[in-house]
DNA sequence: GCCGTTTTCGGCCCGACTGTTTTCAGTCG
């Protein structure tokens, strides 16, 4: 079981507890164990064994420890089983609807021993609602509609989706008078790879206090709404067609910068936050950070005097997720992250000769315009047919051009020599290793989807870097390459192999790609790997498209220094493991 | 149930919006 799973259990045994009615302290204990499983490099099911290592967690204590070692014994959690006896599995999904909260659950099921959404539906249409606590027209219609969308569908969406639509709403608002601004917030100000809604802050002076109607009619009145959820003096919350759900904030300047960080979040980063303010004697809301004795405002319009005030260093918001930030800014000790000037070449690419739209040339000049060093070419190989991907003799033939255009560029970019190697079922490479020991940059990668236990598939990988020729591990988890489950692997062991082999590891800069995730490039981070970060660009166009496999980068706190392609092209190809 | 600038007990984050409440509970972020 991986962490994420023990994580969901806790998660839900939280929930269930909230429904039974039980102590809310105890419940925050669940939540914040849940998520401390969620976040930490530690793999529990190692752990287990040892109770000390399960101690150091922030978060979990005695009886966490035990929680887990049981759910890693057993694979369940015996209070999470006994509440699921009493109230049926059903009544976690009910908490997926909106406005549906542990109380109005508890509701339904002593009332109405409804226990799941389908039960739920059925009750509404039966007329079963109308005459409990609550339970007025207006909440039924609204219950009626929250199952019909979460049918519908509903969840996370991609960071780019959650852009684009920013950008649009960003620029319908600005055209009203009054609006001088709109700054998105949430896990998109955070670089999250997806986000569950939109949060958009709106500052001018129509939107100063006591004076926002017109303002507020004029988001009400987007051509993009879908419905509208709320509409307040300072709040409009709309879905998008595409059911996005989007929340506007209309704010005072003067408590801007307290708006901005309050509604950046993490969550956990806020409450921790807070915490720290009632230590020192004041409050926080998203209006100010004021004195508690006299409610005098101490700081509100920046977020660098909150953060001064609270005697610590502004931090970048993808750092803000309560993972030691705080800690370290309290310091004066918070990392420099790595910035979009620090990369210097690009050493994952297509061209013609596979699945790309451009020639090497155009590539090549493409990547000059974007200020790198250098690129490595690496159409596929022969394995991905459906790409017309490259056999051995026509392999040798495109290092033969690649070096041409290199000597063509006059040094004012290096060409690299390089292939996009498929790793087979049984970890063999399907090019022939003269061939590959003729090239600079030989990255394996896994393309197709088997069905392999997760123990199959780690020792696939395992055998495939093991091979002197391989220089880079591509798509290492395989996230969302296949629009499926990732490939299920035990990364702790193959980055650390990797880290001994001196195989860098590939971050892909795509946001339907982002190869690593969070939690697997700070265990890179943590394994001494070296991380290199990649465009896979099939067009000369996406080449300086980095944005989001940066901003995950700056989440996992690496700096300039963990990400080898900041390093000059020589530097760089002495750096890789040497060549066979 | 966790944790320690309140340190082994006694605390544990804050405000807006909604609906149905005649003064506030529940949900959400």
């Amino acid at each position: 079981m991986d962490n994420p799973t023990m994580a969901r259990l806790l998660s839900q045994t939280a929930d269930l507890l909230e429904i039974d009615g039980g102590d809310n302290f105890r419940i925050r204990s669940y939540r914040r164990a849940a998520e401390a499983a969620e976040q930490t490099t530690v793999d529990l099911m190692a752990a287990a064994a040892e109770t000390a290592r399960l101690l150091e967690i922030p978060g979990i204590g005695k009886s966490m420890a035990a929680n887990l070692q049981a759910i890693a014994a057993t694979g369940t959690l015996p209070l999470r089983d006994e509440l699921l006896a009493k109230y049926g599995a059903g009544l976690l999904e009910l908490l997926n609807l909106p406005g549906m909260g542990p109380k109005t659950v508890a509701l339904l099921w002593d009332a109405a021993r409804i226990a799941s959404i389908d039960q739920l539906a059925e009750a509404i249409e039966a007329g079963r609602l109308a005459g409990l606590p609550r339970m007025g027209d207006k909440q039924i219609d609204k219950l009626r509609k929250g199952i019909d969308d979460y049918r519908r569908s509903a969840g996370r969406y991609r960071i780019d989706v959650a852009e684009e639509a920013a950008q649009r709403i960003s620029a319908y608002l600005l055209a009203f008078p009054g609006i001088d601004k709109v700054t998105p917030a949430g896990s998109l100000r955070r670089g999250r790879e997806t986000a569950g809604d939109l949060d958009l802050l709106l500052t001018g002076p129509a939107c100063a206090p006591e004076n926002t109607g017109a303002a507020v009619e004029h988001v009400a009145a987007y051509p993009g709404i879908h419905d509208i959820i709320a509409k307040g003096e300072n709040k409009v919350s709309f879905h998008l067609a595409n059911g996005l759900q989007v929340d506007v904030r209309l704010l005072p300047s003067a408590s801007y910068g307290a708006a901005l960080q309050y509604f950046t979040g993490s969550k956990a980063h806020n409450v921790s936050l807070r915490q720290r303010a009632l230590k020192m004697g004041y409050t926080l809301s998203e209006w100010a950070l004021a004195r508690l004795d006299d409610e005098s405002t101490v700081a509100a319009a920046t977020e660098e005097e909150i953060y001064a005030a609270l005697g610590m260093d502004w931090m970048p918001a993808e750092l803000r997720e309560n993972l030691g930030e705080i800690e370290a800014a309290a310091r004066h000790a918070l990392p420099k992250l790595i910035e979009k000037a620090d990369l210097r070449g690009d050493v994952h690419m297509h061209t013609t000769a596979t699945d790309g739209h451009n020639t090497i040339r155009e590539m090549a000049e493409a990547a000059l315009a974007c200020g790198y060093h250098y690129i490595a070419i690496t159409d596929h190989s022969k394995n991905l047919a459906m790409t017309n991907g490259l056999d051995e003799k026509r392999a040798l033939e495109h290092v033969q051009r690649i070096r041409e255009v290199d000597q063509q560029m006059q040094g004012r970019i290096r060409v690299f020599t390089g292939i996009e190697v498929d790793i087979l079922a049984d970890g063999a490479l399907d090019l022939d290793d003269e061939v590959l020991a003729q090239m600079d940059v030989v990255i394996a990668s896994v393309h197709t989807r088997l069905e392999q236990s997760r123990e199959e598939m780690t020792a696939r990988v395992l055998r495939a870097i093991e091979n002197p020729n391989v220089r880079i591990l591509g798509h290492p988890t395989g996230r969302l390459l296949l629009r499926r489950e990732p490939f299920a692997m035990d990364m702790g062991n193959v980055l650390r192999r990797a880290s001994e082999l001196g195989v860098a590891v590939e971050h892909n800069a795509a946001p339907e790609r982002l190869d690593l995730n969070d939690r697997n490039l700070r265990l890179a981070k943590e394994s001494g790997c070296r991380i290199v970060m990649n465009s896979d660009s099939h067009d000369a166009r996406n080449l300086g498209k980095m944005d989001y496999g940066l901003r995950q980068l700056r989440r996992a706190w690496l700096g300039h220094q963990d990400v080898l392609n900041t390093l000059g092209a020589e530097e760089f190809l002495a750096a890789l493991r040497p060549r066979a």
